[in-house]
DNA sequence: TCTGGGGTCCTAGGACCC
DNA sequence: TCTGGGGTCCTAGGACCC
């Protein structure tokens, strides 16, 4: 039998706009929309008066303003995203480490949290007596120093208590014991489920599985058979609920990388009839120096360049390749990064350019070893994915 | 409504070695 | 004359997440 958890699940409620609101109070209830002003840009985040006009994540800036004329569009700022994010979670890692809900890394005990973005992260609360009175007057905490408001999902796993934040946001504290929840969601939509995105929604609504009840019925064997050994179990298990994967609270980045989306697709140059107009490889020039001083910055050295390219016609390419020696050399990275681009051009009009660097040292040699530890940089819970 | 930019993970297949 | 089985490393594509 598995272990019991007692699984928090955190995250901010409209985090991007709400950094933007807590720098210049007037925007306060106005719809506000982070996102770029170039024809192709879209919706990074919405508040939630903006919401109320039917703008959301991902949607085509031209449209959202479409449905909210008067919102206010604000340009993304990373720098003040990772300094508020930064903020937050080192209060909430503070708080849970003080409460002993401690886990035991290679270096030593650190907080049991897994940051899962810039604006969540899952906690394991089993060590703490009393739970939900902790988290409230943590959520409380973070509210008052940070100004950010955490929504929270609690439960036995963090599938379920990620469902749950999301199920009466903002300012979301829904606690549900996995019987309770298979009840609540019976009835919802497969799309709730953090895995199942539109392809696998639409897979599986062709074989008759629409909701969570519908996927109870189906036949475990079947979803083997049609997804695979891997997501085919635990589409199985997505189906009673009891999907449970501990927490990871030391993760290593895999990969640094810079794209860019052209506002107009970029074709052939017409003085010389070619496939390599100059703007394009002084685009790649431009994001594997980017890469590689993100790499320097973080000490990484990593061995595998790859180039992406996306066409006109939204097809997308990879072109890869692995060095000799591990490296974070500006130059080195970026002749590879053009070596590749002038070897796999392609004729057809270009949308989309991107660079990045993976394979790292650390990485690596952790995965290889078990036990060597050396690599690490400091801090490691605090130095994650999205920063 | 024509779809950004930062990532992770999985699968399949080829090269190569024993 | 046609040919195994396992393991590792690597590339490419694609689904998915925030």
């Amino acid at each position: 039998m598995a272990v019991r958890r007692v699984i928090a699940h955190l995250d901010a409620d409209a985090f991007y706009a709400t950094c933007h609101e807590l720098l210049d109070p007037s925007l306060r209830g106005r719809p506000v929309i982070v996102g770029g002003s170039g024809p192709r840009s879209i919706v990074t985040t919405a508040s939630y008066p903006a919401r109320r006009f039917g703008v959301g994540s991902a949607m085509p800036m031209s449209r959202a303003l479409r449905l909210c004329p008067g919102a206010v569009v604000i340009p993304p700022d990373r720098e003040l995203y990772t300094t508020t994010s930064r903020r937050v979670w080192e209060l909430v890692g503070a708080a849970l480490l003080d409460a002993g809900a401690v886990y035991e890394g290679e270096d030593g005990p650190i907080a049991h949290l897994e940051q899962a973005g810039i604006d969540e992260a899952y906690a394991e609360l089993v060590q703490i007596e009393k739970p939900l009175a902790f988290l409230r007057g943590l959520i409380a905490d973070v509210r008052e120093q940070t100004g950010i408001q955490l929504s929270a999902g609690i439960s036995p796993s963090r599938l379920i208590s990620k469902i749950s934040s999301d199920l009466e946001k903002p300012a979301a504290f829904v606690v549900l014991s996995r019987e309770q929840a298979l009840e609540r969601l019976a009835g919802r939509p497969l799309s709730i489920v953090p895995g199942i995105g539109p392809k696998a929604a639409e897979t599986l609504a062709q074989l008759g599985f629409r909701t969570l009840a519908d996927l109870t019925r189906a036949d475990p064997a079947m979803l083997l058979q049609t997804f695979g050994e891997s997501r085919g179990s635990w589409l199985a298990q997505v189906a009673d609920l009891s999907v449970d994967v501990p927490l990871q609270p030391v993760r290593r980045r895999k990969s640094i990388s810079s794209e860019h989306t052209f506002e107009e697709d970029v074709g052939p140059d017409p003085a010389t009839g070619t496939g390599a107009p100059a703007p394009l490889r002084e685009q790649i020039e431009k994001m594997a120096a980017e890469v590689a001083e993100a790499a320097r910055r973080r000490s990484f050295r990593g061995r595998n360049v790859a180039v992406k390219i996306r066409t006109g016609d939204w097809r997308t390419y990879t072109r890869a390749t692995t060095l000799p020696d591990y490296t974070d050399d500006a130059a080195l990275i970026t002749a590879e990064a053009v070596r590749l681009w002038e070897q796999h051009r392609p004729p057809e009009p270009v949308r989309l350019l991107g660079v990045r660097l993976g394979a790292f040292e650390h990485v690596e040699r952790h995965e290889r070893a078990a036990g060597d530890a050396s690599g690490d940089d400091a801090s490691p819970q605090l130095r994650l994915a999205l920063e």
